[in-house]
DNA sequence: CCAGACGTTGTT
DNA sequence: GTCTGG
DNA sequence: CCAGACGTTGTT
DNA sequence: GTCTGG
């Protein structure tokens, strides 16, 4: 779940959005995105509770060395939220190197039969947050990473239509509890409390084009044109 | 201890 | 009721 | 998470 | 490299 997503936000749309700075570099290098995909593992923008007066770009990609010379077989681009205070890999990350990763939507797939149809889920703020926990790592060269991923809940009842395979979503955080998932030494059943399915009215999804989504640069405003699917109709209602 | 795991839900 | 193995 | 376990070293 | 299940 949620491998791609989009941020097609302007870096003075954030800034004003979170009240928040931007260094000069991450400025420059910034660009919106209408489909990031995790696999590439794109530089995104992020708010993290060390430096919270700051959006920051880090690297959705591996989270530690290990992760990085085993990707074939381990994914961290998601991280299962029911289990972050369990596994090795995140839970001494869980404590305090939490993160707001801003987004406009995200892409999920529904599969009916043997075809996929691509859907963009939104909600009812323009810009809006995952939940998400970070990682500082050296790799073979020495080289300083900031890598993130992307928390992931229980699908609510809109995304267990759409992404019906696995019924899971990215943990949204609502906008009045962001500044409270950057505290500093939350108890473990308060960081538990953030870490749900984001309320159903509303969130709001639609079909995208098939075409778009599935061609080589899927990164142009199409890719978030609505186009309904006929055949979709009444799974829909 | 110590061998074995370490990750999530795509294949566009 | 609470812990933990799967 | 959540179903299933939850105990230690006698013999009376 | 580090954690943990058995």
């Amino acid at each position: 779940m949620c491998y791609n997503y989009k941020n097609d936000a302007a870096s003075k749309d954030m800034k004003v959005r979170f009240k928040r700075k931007m260094k000069e570099e991450d400025e420059q290098n910034y660009k919106p995105v209408f489909k990031a995909n995790g696999f590439s593992h794109p530089l995104m923008p992020v708010i993290t509770q060390e430096e919270p007066e700051l959006i920051q770009l880090y690297q959705w990609g591996p989270f530690n060395a290990f992760a990085a010379e085993n990707e074939r077989k381990y994914n961290t681009l998601n991280a299962i939220s029911e289990e972050i205070f369990e596994k090795a890999t995140y839970k001494k990350n869980i404590q305090n190197k939490r993160c707001l990763i801003p987004a406009t939507g995200f892409y999920e797939w529904m599969h009916v039969g043997k075809e996929k149809y691509p859907f963009h889920i939104a909600i009812d703020e323009p810009i809006f947050c995952f939940a998400g926990i970070y990682n500082h790592w050296k790799d073979k060269e020495g080289i300083e990473r900031k890598a993130y991923t992307i928390l992931t809940t229980a699908a609510n009842p809109i995304m267990e239509k759409i992404h019906n395979t696995k019924k899971r979503m990215p943990v949204i955080m609502p906008m009045v509890l962001e500044d409270n998932w950057l505290k500093q030494d939350l108890a473990i059943e308060e960081i538990k409390s953030l870490l749900l399915p984001y309320e159903n009215e509303r969130t709001l999804a639609f079909s995208v084009d098939k075409k778009v989504i599935f061609s080589e640069d899927a990164n142009t405003p199409k890719v978030f044109e609505r186009v309904d699917y006929p055949e979709l109709a009444l799974l829909m209602n």
